[in-house]
DNA sequence: GTCTATACGCTGATAGAC
DNA sequence: GTCTATCAGCGTATAGAC
C-alpha cells in the first residue's frame, strides 16, 4: 500500500464524483472528518502500528503537524475512531427496530454485514482489527475496544434470547456462550482469510444459521 | 511488558534451575536458540512491529549488533520461528501415529493443545498472531505463515475425513470446510478472548466436539 | 487550519575492532 | 561472538509564524 497523495477536493474523494469548479480548494472544513476516515481504513488495513500520522497527512497533501491540529495523539485518534464505530452499531440497531424485523431475521442481516463486507476492506471489521492488535492498544483504545466488543455480544445475546423464546432458534448453552460463540466464528474466519485469501466468512455464516436450527 | 535483563544463565533461564558454579558465564553457545525463543515469546504478545532487536538484547544482556549476527534481519528471524513451529507440529502429529490414536482421540490431543495454553502465553498461539500481523509481516514470513496454517489444515481434514469413515465423526459439509471452521472457532476465541480476558476457549472447544456429534 | 522548524528517541542495519 | 560506533530514516509530538 502506498501513501501517494488523492487526487482532488474531500467531496470528490468521498461521494467518488468530481467537482471540477472547486478542485484546487482543500478540504472545505470537514479535514477532521477525512482524517478519520483515513484513519480507520489504514487501522483496519495494517494495524495500529502500521500507520502513521505521516502516512495520513500524505494521503492529504497537507503536512505531520497539521492533523495533531485535529487530534493531539495518535490514541485521540484511535479512541474516535472507535467511538464512532460503537455509534455507527447502534443506529444500525435502531434501524432494525424500526424495520420491526423479528429475531431470525435480525440475525440475518446482522451476518449480512459480515457477508458483504468489500474485497477492498481485505474482508476484515474495525472490531477485529482491534483485537487483532488489542496488546499494542494505548489504556484508553483498549478500554473503547471492549466497549465495543460488549455492544456487539449485549446485543446478540438478546436476540438470541428473543428467538428461543418464540422458538426461532434451538441451541444448547445460555443465549451468552452462543452469543460469544457467533462472534469467535466470524473474528476467526476473517482472521483465517486474511493470510489465506480463502473465503471462510461464507462457511461461517451458513454454519451459524444451521447450529441456530435454521 | 518491561525489557529487564535476565538473571543467570541461559541454561537457567531455559531450564528454570540455578546453577551456581557458571552463573558468570555468557549463553554458552546457544545464544542463537535463546533469541528465538525470546523473539517468538515478544512476537506472540505484542506483535510483529512490536518488538526489537534492542528488546531481545537488552533481554538477553548483549547488544543490538550482536543478534544481527545470528540473524542478518528481522524477517530472518521471523521465519526461523515459523519454520521451527512447523517442525514441532509434524513432531505433534508424529507422536499421535506413534500412540495409535483414533480420530476422535487425536482431534481430543489436538484441542487439548488450545485448552493448555498457558496464561503466561495470554492464551494465544504463534500461527493466530501471525494471521492478526499478516499484513505487516515481509513476503517472506507472509509465505511460511500460510504454510503453517495449511500445515493445521490438511492435518484437520485427514483426521476428520478418517474420522467421518470410521463413523467417528457425524457432520454435514465436506472434511476441508469442516476443518477450516474449526480453525475459526479456536483462532476467533482466541482473538476475542485478548480484548474481553473472558475465557471463550472452553466453550469453543466444547462445541467444536459437539458439531462433530460427539 | 496549516505551515516551518525542530526535538528526541527508537528502528533496522552495517563496519570494523577485539 | 560480541563490542563500539555510527548511520539514515521514521516515529510522535511541540512551538510559534502565517
Amino acid at each position: 500500500m502506498s501513501d501517494t497523495p488523492m487526487k482532488g477536493t474531500t467531496k470528490e474523494r468521498i461521494t467518488g464524483k468530481t467537482d471540477m469548479k472547486n478542485w484546487h480548494l482543500p478540504h472545505k472544513g470537514n479535514t477532521k472528518q477525512v482524517i478519520l476516515d483515513l484513519a480507520e481504513d489504514l487501522l483496519v488495513k495494517r494495524g495500529f502500528k502500521g500507520f502513521s500520522y505521516k502516512n495520513i497527512s500524505t494521503l492529504l497533501g497537507i503536512k505531520n503537524a497539521a492533523i495533531h491540529y485535529h487530534y493531539p495523539t495518535k490514541s485521540d485518534l484511535g479512541v474516535e475512531i472507535i467511538r464512532r464505530e460503537r455509534v455507527r452499531f447502534e443506529e444500525f440497531v435502531a434501524g432494525l427496530e424500526l424495520e420491526q424485523m423479528n429475531a431470525a431475521q435480525k440475525m440475518e442481516t446482522f451476518l449480512d454485514k459480515y457477508r458483504n463486507l468489500p474485497d477492498s476492506k481485505d474482508r476484515i471489521t474495525l472490531a477485529s482489527a482491534l483485537e487483532m492488535n488489542f496488546k499494542v492498544l494505548p489504556d484508553e483504545m483498549q478500554e473503547e475496544t471492549r466497549k465495543l466488543i460488549f455492544a456487539y455480544i449485549d446485543w446478540l445475546e438478546d436476540i438470541l434470547k428473543a428467538g428461543l423464546e418464540d422458538a426461532a432458534f434451538k441451541f444448547s448453552g445460555s443465549p451468552r456462550d452462543q452469543a460469544s460463540l457467533i462472534l469467535s466464528i466470524l473474528h476467526g474466519a476473517m482472521s483465517l482469510a486474511q493470510a489465506t485469501d480463502d473465503s471462510f466468512l461464507d462457511a461461517a455464516t451458513r454454519q451459524i444459521m444451521l447450529t441456530l436450527g435454521k
